[in-house]
DNA sequence: GATATAATATTAACACTGTAAAGTTAGATT
DNA sequence: AATCTAACTTTACAGTGTTAATATTATATC
């Protein structure tokens, strides 16, 4: 029965080029400034017809928004191989976590400010993409700790301490873009080393 | 001439019935949730008044921030009295400033997420009520770098740096409330004493 | 090849949205 | 009493997310 094969094929592929539009107008218009019909309009369907495969416009940004998790993990777990040293690794990390968000500022607000006014009760789902992003920082940090090279604390705080460090100085980068920041390379620096040294004093 | 001033009282009572009516709903039903009409309604004027007082919704958006930030103004505030050290009276301006954005989520997002959204190049321009409240935090910090208990640096990077630790805790909380943190009170405790221990050092 | 069936897509409609333009009304001035 | 003016309302437009009903298309059966 290849047909029925074939058929979900084109279903998926469908889907695909749904999300595509979607992900796109997103990014660069803004998730409340795209409408159903737009995102129709540029894959020349009905605006009805993503409703076949999209519960509504939430579930849209909610599967985009997994797309995003998923380079963020992908540019994260390029820095895995480094074994060198962990203190290092976790900084290289910050960066990477901070340089992605002001690379897709988008995206990045996409999937942590908007999708979560949306999607209520975004926990830390087991097998959700979220799930393995913070499963890496919490490898990089236990290995921190077990190294000895942390003060001695909880893996979970210490984790959240620095995400939140993090998304902090990204958040307020991409909102304040006229803010007189100091040189923003320099701040993004010093927020990840001063939160790094915090934690081994 | 006491007829135009009844005239202008009268004017200036109804832009804050307006603006008191929006702030209201904005903050209970979020921003994208409240129309027009429902202010006009809550107000009992056709919509098309409240464009003879604000220019359009983001006008009312602006000056209802323009309140929340006098409030946090005035809470930061209250500690400035405590002369007695300088990094504790930091430490617990932190702490203000993430307990304020935690008691008030949507006035805070709304001043320092949705608002830059709507309102672009929101620099820190002189005699505005957020300019002041980053004034506070500069004495602050200046203090604790003036009596050496601040490793020698930037006045300015230093504030910032401790302004991304607050706003990052801040809002993951509000927007992650179904994350699996440690324990909240701990959690903030430990940003902001993190960050502080690593500006020391 | 004609017809029934199932999958897929579309049209029309509803109850909203922000806001511009024009119309109305009440009070003050002449 | 007539006119002017500020305050407010009505109407209207072009757009929104989404649902229900309808139409179209492709496949399977006779």
């Amino acid at each position: 029965m290849g047909i029925e094969e074939r058929r979900a094929r084109e279903k998926e592929q469908l889907r695909q080029q749904i999300l595509l539009a979607a992900r796109e107008l997103f990014v660069n218009e803004g998730y409340e400034n795209v409408s159903m019909r737009k995102i129709a309009n540029k894959i020349e369907y009905s605006p009805t017809t993503i409703y076949l495969y999209f519960k509504d416009k939430a579930d849209l940004l909610d599967s985009a928004c997994k797309e995003t998790l998923l380079n963020l993990l992908n540019a994260l777990e390029q820095l895995k191989n480094d074994k060198s040293d962990p203190v290092e690794t976790l900084r290289k990390s910050g960066r990477t976590y901070v340089e992605f968000g002001l690379k897709y500022p988008q995206d990045y607000k996409l999937t942590f400010v908007i999708r979560p006014q949306f999607q209520k009760d975004l926990g830390l789902q087991e097998g959700t993409v979220g799930e393995k992003v913070f499963n890496y920082l919490r490898e990089m940090v236990s290995e921190c700790i077990r190294q000895q090279r942390f003060r001695q604390a909880d893996v979970e705080t210490t984790g959240q301490v620095l995400w939140s460090a993090v998304h902090g100085v990204t958040m307020l980068l991409i909102d304040f873009p006229d803010f007189p920041w100091t040189e923003k390379d320099k701040l993004i620096d010093t927020v990840i080393q001063t939160t790094i040294a915090g934690l081994k004093a």
